[in-house]
DNA sequence: CTCGTGACTCCCG
DNA sequence: TCGGGAGCCACGA
């Protein structure tokens, strides 16, 4: 048997479908995304993704953000940036630049409980 | 070809 | 409690 073809694509496509189904006004995490593609440890990965992905397609890129509910970029290099995307999309962030995972983290529709 | 690094995450001591 | 190492995959030098 073959197998969907959905599933044929490397983990780098199947990142970057994740990411785009990332609804508007909402974050997902490195690792979400990892899992969602297939790896639960290719967090990594998702990065490069992001990089290379954003610069051709029109990626959500700034939903995406580590489990602390942080913006791991360094200032200077897109977190401001990030931040800003955010912000204009309802996204808030705390005093300390967290953002409320219970308000805003983005829940696959995986399974009902 | 080999080595190192990267917007991460989890496990173990 | 806190720290360090390993895991994941891809790409540049």
């Amino acid at each position: 048997m073959k197998k969907s073809p959905s599933q044929e694509n490397s983990f780098h496509q199947r990142a970057v479908q994740v990411v785009k189904k990332i609804p508007r006004g909402r974050v997902a995490t490195y690792g979400q995304i990892a899992a969602l593609a297939g790896s639960p440890r290719a967090a990594r990965q998702v990065v490069r993704v992001l990089n290379t992905a954003s610069e051709k397609e029109k990626l959500p890129w700034h939903r995406v953000i580590n489990r602390e509910g942080r913006v791991v970029l360094k200032p200077g290099r897109g977190y401001e940036l990030q931040k800003a995307l955010l912000k204009d999309e309802g996204v808030v962030f705390d005093d300390n630049g967290l953002v409320d995972f219970d308000r805003f983290l983005w829940k696959p529709r995986t399974r009902k409980p």
